[in-house]
DNA sequence: CGGCCGATCCACT
DNA sequence: GTGGATCGGCCGA
């Protein structure tokens, strides 16, 4: 039913986050909930490269209970709480002990339009109704409470709570444009860093 | 223990 | 363009 297979856990090892970042753009974010599935194609993502990086969770260092699954080895979900309100996704990369992640700010609805429109509010679904870290959980039914979830081999198994992450080619197609990240202007010259990437979408699904 | 504020969104002007 | 919502984490006292 759905051709794709979950990205191994090699893809979440590389050392280098902004690059995965980059090769995030197109595969398919996916979710299952007590079998009702969800999903859509990752456009827009941010890299945060660890205790080097100020705008980062874990910037020198930093561990508390929130940010600690940050330091796990790749290939899990970090999801916190922003503004008392939306919870936002993260997947973390890189080996264990180096809290690198990439921050999914915006899909386009694949899977499951209609449990989508329903966790929207909405009626019809507008292309910009993915756009905004916020909105890709509030779509895909992602909680803060699912921080630590492992995205592998999540496909199988019998967990009612699913997340992995699926390559099934050029659903979307588009340049790849990139730029600074949003929202971090705390963050010093670490917030012109070409960090965000996007995809200029020219095919929609 | 108190207070400030954030990797945001939406309604409203 | 702007401000309110809403709450856990973090820092300073």
């Amino acid at each position: 039913m759905f051709p794709g297979k979950p990205l191994e856990q090699s893809f979440y090892l590389n050392s280098d986050v902004v690059e995965v970042a980059r090769l995030l753009l197109g595969k398919v974010l996916m979710t299952s909930f007590k079998g009702w599935i969800t999903s859509g194609v990752i456009v827009e993502t941010e890299a945060y490269a660890g205790i080097t990086d100020k705008a980062s969770h874990a910037y020198g260092g930093r561990l508390t209970k929130r940010n600690e699954v940050m330091y796990k080895a790749g290939g899990i979900a970090y999801v916190y709480l922003c503004y008392g309100i939306h919870s936002l996704f993260n997947v973390v990369t890189n080996v264990s002990g180096i809290p690198h992640a990439v921050l999914v700010r915006g899909i386009v609805p694949v899977d499951g339009l209609e449990l989508m429109l329903e966790r929207a509010g909405k009626v019809k679904l507008h292309p910009a109704d993915g756009i905004g870290p916020g909105k890709v959980a509030k779509l895909l039914g992602i909680h803060y409470s699912h921080s630590g979830l492992s995205l592998i081999g999540s496909i199988e198994g019998n967990s009612d709570t699913k997340i992995w992450i699926e390559d099934r080619g050029d659903l979307v197609e588009g340049n790849i444009v990139a730029g600074k990240r949003i929202g971090v202007d705390y963050a010093g010259e670490d917030a012109l860093l070409p960090y965000r990437f996007r995809l200029d979408i020219k095919k929609a699904p």
